[in-house]
DNA sequence: TTGCTTTATGACAAGGTGTCACATATAATA
DNA sequence: TATTATATGTGACACCTTGTCATAAAGCAA
């Protein structure tokens, strides 16, 4: 986490210095990428910058963090705003999502960092995301989604495991992502890739007579 | 890929080489290893390092692809040795696998390395694990896969997409390791979390009366 | 004004990378 | 064998990063 320094700046330094951060990620991973690229676009010593932050890592989940705030709010209008139940729900937040992703004007390349982020980096984010709040602006974390969908209709075998299902099908959905932006597919490719897996896992890839072997 | 000159080289010294970077791959990350150690380690001269890798990078996808040898063979084993069902060969090739691999007491930290690597490396991985093939020793891809496992009889409900099925699954399987090695759960605990995970894929998450809707 | 606390700064040591001119070994040919 | 061509070995070197630290400046309270 960013140092209380960092948070005690003047809004435009703070600005300039995110700016400069996220241009120097955007073109560069995050073990290409220097602390001394970003001090200098943006302007701000070296030292300062060591007053900010822990190191180049800790600016930079704070970023991701950021990010993953709007991701996250996006699957929850997705949820509020579509009609039918659970699977087609997100379905459609899927779709969406990967669109938002894959064509954000916006943060460009930087998109491109996050998905490119080591696994170790993706699980420090996940674990966040299961806490998120940003300025005191609290998200539902995992039990509050599952009364979301089950608004809908959740029709899942089971209730147990619904938590880690929907960490699971997350999960599913980033690395559907990262699949299909490094096979270099379209928009409309990776959707379909997506849709693809979640039906494997809504429905099964076994054919409809192999039966479950009973316990023994 | 290391030069030719790396393959030119006399055993003793590759040998040599490949044991210091293993002992700098085992106790850092890629980042955080230096080619520095590496030639420390195995007595070997900076300029030689760079006449037989492009970089640290080169070297470490050319281990990597050692080590995905081994497990690839150890996949195969399994397939022939199972009794059963693809879906019952799988569950016990991905036990002994996780067995494998978070046990393992030769590679030892190394493991970990590999557990680490980054989304981009991981893929890089599997794309050479299309086409493995250790001086000479080729090994079947995708569709040799598929072969082997029907004839223990492949109960899917569809044959399309059955190699895309496969590297899925063995994803979902690496990630799954990823996963426990994160949350630090003992081999058993990640063995059960792969097992839950491979029958949501092979029999479906939705409750039974749940059914696909018509295409419009 | 005078302290006291917080923030800013850039020189610096330590250490990493990739290159290059040059030395040496190995093979090929006259 | 002597000579030439090709392949390897080497470490000093220029250039780049990182994190720290002594020192300066700014902010604030009394």
């Amino acid at each position: 986490m960013p140092k209380q320094t960092f948070f005690n700046l003047p809004e435009e330094k703070r600005k300039r210095l995110i700016a400069g951060a996220m241009k120097e990620f955007s073109s560069r991973s995050l073990n290409d990428a220097s602390i001394s690229n970003i001090v200098k676009n943006s302007n701000i010593s070296r030292g300062s910058f060591y007053q900010y932050f822990e190191d180049k890592n800790d600016l930079y989940f704070y970023l991701i963090g950021k990010f993953h705030y709007n991701y996250r709010r996006l699957m929850f209008k997705s949820f509020e705003e579509e009609e039918g139940d659970f699977f087609k729900g997100y379905k459609k937040f899927g779709e969406k999502y990967i669109l938002y992703i894959m064509e954000s004007p916006k943060f460009g390349f930087f998109e491109n960092m996050y998905l490119h982020m080591n696994y170790q980096i993706n699980q420090q984010a996940r674990v966040g995301f299961e806490k998120t709040s940003v300025k005191g602006k609290k998200l539902p974390n995992g039990k509050r989604i599952v009364d979301i969908v089950k608004k809908d209709g959740l029709k899942l075998k089971t209730d147990k495991d619904v938590v880690d299902l929907l960490r699971y099908i997350l999960g599913l959905l980033n690395d559907t992502i990262m699949e299909g932006f490094w096979k270099e597919l379209s928009v409309e490719e990776t959707q379909k890739l997506f849709v693809k897996r979640l039906e494997w896992i809504t429905f099964g890839i076994a054919e409809p007579t192999y039966k479950k072997e009973e316990k023994v």
